[in-house]
DNA sequence: TCTGGGGTCCTAGGACCC
DNA sequence: TCTGGGGTCCTAGGACCC
């Protein structure tokens, strides 16, 4: 903990939802909510407007409908988000060298890295009133929350006390009196099961946890969330501002809108999260010898299986291999509602033979699986598209026959020479954003018009 | 049809080595 | 027959963050 307020966070103020606004004037002053559109998506950012609905970033989009029917529900451009981050971030580098972006919205900055001719209050409070105009000013009007103290832990919690387009500077050696009523949970760290077990031993605020020993919290939670909580709790927190971290792990994954039982399908998905996963690897000039699949099953239980090569890869067809390899050993049987990929212990080289090829490990090959002909005998098929956006609830209702889609799958019901339907199977699609809403009837069945279908 | 996606860090047990 | 520690690596799960 420092002597001076030299830590700054900044937090831009909905961020996802008032870029929307920002392009879209029709939008503005109307609750906006930026998320997952999908059967089974939640929501990231909310608009004020939205909020006064109750709407809140990780509710599921399902009950944000429910809570704000009129609200405009966008799936999100990442492309402009990251823009206009991008030009934030320059603003906040022009001031200090040492910069932490902690995600797209937020940032700490270390002013003591700055060219500043000192660190008392009017000169850091000047300094952050003026970084609030320059990042209205680089992106088109959007506003940021700002708070300044003596290390991340305050910067952080001071940001959050004047939302939205807030400034708060905390005077050093007055942290106690701000943290003291405030509830635990505004530490870092300190989440909804953390919370849960201080709760039962009667430790509401950061004043109760202020008068618990190191020993006690520790016995409490464990040795290192103890001891970092024991030492948050007194408002010590040294912890630097880092400008730079090496990834760790890339991933992956995907919740499908309806379960998947199909293991061939789960083998394709994983299949083509793989080359996903080698192409952001290979972007970043990395390769990793762990590679871990994550599968959740249909009652949200969540299963990870991992497998250690001995050299760094980044190949497509290792990755995907070992990933289907993990799946074979697990139990499937109920559904899957999520698969994913994941590379780790990562180095940032790949071992080469004496030839200049890259070491690959043998496995055994994935089984290959025709996407674009599925056989299902005495069925009736067709060919379908997915729209974005679209899910389960707009699934089209053909005649004995249903298909739906999750994130890039497609859901199908063929209609067998019985009356009764035939087995749904799913069928992921390449590029979903890409194709254009075109579904396609076979001889016999009807699909009824598209503007039917979606009243 | 409650519950995203991309990450980080910690814990705990077992294997293995010295 | 009885019984060390320490260290590292790997795997699985869980909590947490934005």
């Amino acid at each position: 903990m420092r002597q001076v307020a030299s830590v700054l966070h900044l937090d831009l103020d909905a961020f996802f939802a008032a870029v929307e606004q920002r392009d879209k004037p029709s939008l503005r002053g109307k609750p906006v909510v930026v998320g997952g559109v999908g059967g089974r998506g939640v929501v990231s950012t909310a608009s004020y407007e939205a909020r006064k609905y109750g709407v809140r970033s990780a509710m599921s989009t399902r009950e944000a409908r429910s809570r704000c029917p009129h609200a405009a529900f966008l799936s999100g451009r990442f492309h402009a988000y990251r823009t206009a981050s991008e030009r934030v971030m320059a603003v906040l580098r022009e001031t200090s060298p040492l910069v932490e972006p902690l995600s797209l919205d937020e940032a700490f900055v270390d002013l003591a890295a700055a060219r500043l001719d000192d660190l008392e209050i009017p000169t850091v409070t000047a300094l952050a009133e003026r970084l609030r105009e320059q990042v209205a000013e680089v992106t088109g009007g959007l506003t940021a929350s700002v708070g300044v103290g003596t290390s991340k832990f305050i910067a952080k919690v001071a940001s959050e006390l004047d939302k939205p387009d807030g400034l708060v500077v905390v005077p050093p050696g007055t942290e106690m009196d701000l943290l003291r009523p405030m509830h635990v949970s505004v530490i870092p760290g300190v989440g909804p099961a953390t919370t849960e077990r201080l709760r039962r031993a009667g430790i509401h605020t950061v004043a109760d946890l202020e008068s618990i020993s190191e020993d006690e919290l520790v016995r409490l939670l464990g040795t290192a969330h103890g001891h970092s909580l024991h030492h948050l709790g007194h408002a010590r927190d040294d912890r630097p501002v880092v400008a730079e971290r090496e990834t760790k792990s890339v991933s992956v994954e995907g919740t499908y809108d309806t379960d998947l039982s199909d293991r061939k399908l789960m083998a394709a998905l994983l299949t083509r999260q793989a080359r996903s996963v080698s192409e952001r690897l290979r972007a970043g000039g990395l390769a990793g010898r762990t590679v871990t699949i994550k599968v959740r099953l249909h009652d949200f239980t969540t299963l990870n299986r991992s497998t250690t090569i001995g050299s760094p890869t980044d190949a497509p067809t290792t990755i995907g291999r070992l990933a289907v390899a993990l799946l074979q050993d697990l139990d499937t049987t109920g559904g899957v509602r999520l698969l994913g990929v994941g590379v780790s212990g990562l180095a940032d080289w790949i071992q080469e033979d004496l030839f200049g090829e890259t070491v690959d490990d043998e496995v055994d090959a994935a089984p290959d699986l025709d996407l674009d002909a599925p056989s299902t005998a005495g069925a009736k098929t067709t060919t379908h598209t997915w729209a974005p956006g679209m899910d389960v609830e707009h699934a089209v209702m053909g005649r004995g026959w249903v298909w739906g889609s999750g994130r890039g799958v497609v859901t199908v019901r063929f209609e067998t020479a019985e009356t009764e339907p035939g087995p749904v199977r799913s069928y992921p699609i390449d590029e979903p954003d890409l194709k254009p809403w075109r579904p396609e009837p076979v001889d016999g069945a009807t699909v009824p018009d598209m503007h039917e279908r979606h009243r």
